[in-house]
RNA sequence: GGCGGCAUAGCCAAGAGGCUAAGGCAGAGGUCUGCAAAACCUUUAUUCCCCGGUUCGAGUCCGGGUGCCGCCUCCA
């Protein structure tokens, strides 16, 4: 294999080299959500991060086996059944169906498993058992507690001495517990709550033993990767740890990684804020392209701002690479041609295919250092840029060697592409679905336009440069902007 | 209060000891154009919040300060 990826470690807060268990494969886990409402543009980051880097390990060479789970039983669901009068599991069922949907309209290929709480109880049992025949747990009327002063490294992953763990936990008022740090693995059934029976009685799990009992059965006991949002560290990925390796004895998780918060005007996003935005309200407005390209021009572990400004220009970075795009196809078509051969190129067309063939190993050595899609994102429009220099100067039939190379072009952004989750649709498709989306939104029709380019058209022949430019001035008032280039003029929405 | 993170051009954003501090947007000048637009070219941080220190050499490491954010309760 090439170069080593590195990866930034929140156990040891610092980066370092990835090396699986397992020579050539990978495990990955990802907490996946609550299912209690429509996912937002916070969820929509950690999948969209964790779905890139999915694809690359994958196309780094891996055999990744990655899985993000459901949790389909918790206080929210519960709470909100008893709202609005109905099951869990249907509140479970209906806000899963709506993130499935989110997930495939923003081109998130799904994980290997995506397993849900309540079809592992009995694992979750399992590995509680286990904890209580080590020492590790105890049952408390019905319920049972983790005991934390068990396990000593206890603190590791959120760095929390004891005294903090304790101030946190100050506020705790039912005691049933040892210790206030102690948490709940299984929950004694209260009234109007879904149940399982268990041996100790009829009762729902906790929320982290989920994790672990599902980790542990679609990976083992030792991941490679487990990955979330930051707010996961403490207190969910650190009871976890203390869960799994308590139970097996075991290293838990090699590398965790989490990545940064969305936020809206530098504060994390919050329902009490009403400062949130569903994944489903964004997409209504911007092409699901845009929305990744915003989140992946950020580097995953720092913050992002969510504005109109930001995914405006991520809709104009987008537009810019598409149309780039187009250009090479209206030039060299969509066949496949043979290698580039360097000798029979002009000079400038050596240039860019150097720049070309550079991409590829500049975007895999950023996406290596701790998933750089930022830099990587950089390396496309630099070699947009020379494209852009080096197509105007073509006639619009290439020869075969400019036609080899255009086609080699296409490869390379197509391949990044698939990897980012961009530039999958057709860029004449893209450009035409902006260009009707924000149509609709003018007071103008197609057809009205049409007719008044032609006109104009007809004035520029006869050079009537004033009734040429009262047409566009017109038209540019209605938000229509023309360009007059290469023979035609083509329209744009301003 | 404790712990963690961040501070780089008008804006967004890379950069984890050493070539001229990526890239995008906006701005200025130019090429092209009937004029525009788009595209392209040039240009826009002798300097990376402040003060000390380590080093031959520091946005990059260390100490202190300031500001912002997050976690400590459910949270991607």
């Amino acid at each position: 294999m090439k170069n080593r990826v590195n990866v930034y470690n929140t156990l040891n807060q610092q980066k370092e080299e990835l090396v699986p268990l397992q020579d050539g494969r990978i495990s990955m886990y990802v907490c996946g959500i609550t299912a209690y409402d429509h996912a937002h543009i916070g969820h929509a980051r950690a999948a969209v991060i964790f779905d890139v880097i999915y694809r690359y390990l994958k196309y780094r060479g891996y055999q990744v086996t990655y899985v993000r789970n459901f949790t389909d039983v918790d206080d929210k669901i519960i709470k909100r059944s008893n709202e609005e009068g109905t099951s869990s599991a249907e509140i479970a069922a209906r806000y899963i169906t709506s993130y499935r949907e989110d997930m495939k309209a923003l081109g998130v290929v799904p994980p290997d498993h995506e397993p849900l709480a309540t079809q592992h109880i009995s694992d979750m049992i399992d590995v509680i058992q286990a904890l209580i025949e080590r020492g590790h747990a105890y049952i408390a009327d019905g319920d049972v507690y983790f005991e934390v002063a068990t396990f000593p490294e206890y603190g590791k992953l959120s760095k929390k001495n004891i005294e903090e763990q304790l101030a946190g936990a100050r506020v705790e008022t039912d005691d049933r517990k040892k210790d206030p740090r102690d948490f709940a693995l299984w929950k004694k059934a209260k009234p109007q709550e879904p149940s399982w029976p268990s041996p100790w009685g009829d009762g729902r799990p906790g929320w982290h033993i989920e994790c672990t009992a599902m980790s542990q059965k679609y990976i083992g006991e030792t991941i490679d990767i487990h990955g979330g949002g930051r707010d996961l560290i403490f207190p969910h990925h650190e009871n976890e740890i203390a869960q799994a390796e308590a139970a097996s004895g075991k290293s838990f998780v090699r590398y965790w990684l989490h990545n940064g918060f969305v936020n809206i005007n530098h504060e994390k996003m919050s329902k009490s804020l009403g400062n949130f935005f569903t994944i489903k309200e964004i997409l209504r407005q911007y092409h699901p392209e845009v929305i990744r390209l915003f989140l992946l021009s950020h580097h995953y572990r720092s913050p992002v701002d969510f504005s109109p400004e930001s995914m405006q220009e991520a809709e104009a970075g987008l537009e810019r690479m598409y149309t780039t795009v187009s250009e090479i196809e209206k030039i060299s078509g969509t066949k496949e041609y043979p290698p580039v051969e360097e000798s029979r190129l002009d000079p400038a067309g050596q240039e860019v295919y150097r720049e070309v063939e550079a991409l590829l190993g500049k975007f895999e050595a950023a996406m290596d250092e701790d998933f750089n899609t930022a830099i990587s994102i950089g390396h496309i429009f630099h070699a947009v840029r020379a494209l852009n220099k080096y197509l105007p100067g073509l006639t619009s039939k290439c020869s075969e060697p400019v036609c080899a190379l255009l086609a080699y072009a296409r490869t390379v952004f197509s391949r990044i592409g698939d990897m980012l989750g961009i530039l999958q649709v057709s860029p004449a498709d893209y450009l035409e679905m902006v260009r009707n989306r924000r149509l609709s939104e003018l007071d103008i029709t197609l057809e009205e336009i049409e007719r008044l380019v032609q006109e104009r058209n007809q004035a520029r022949r006869d050079k009537d440069w004033a009734r040429s430019d009262a047409i566009r001035q017109d038209l540019l008032a209605k938000g229509i902007l023309l360009e007059d280039g290469r023979g035609t003029t083509v329209w744009k929405i301003k």
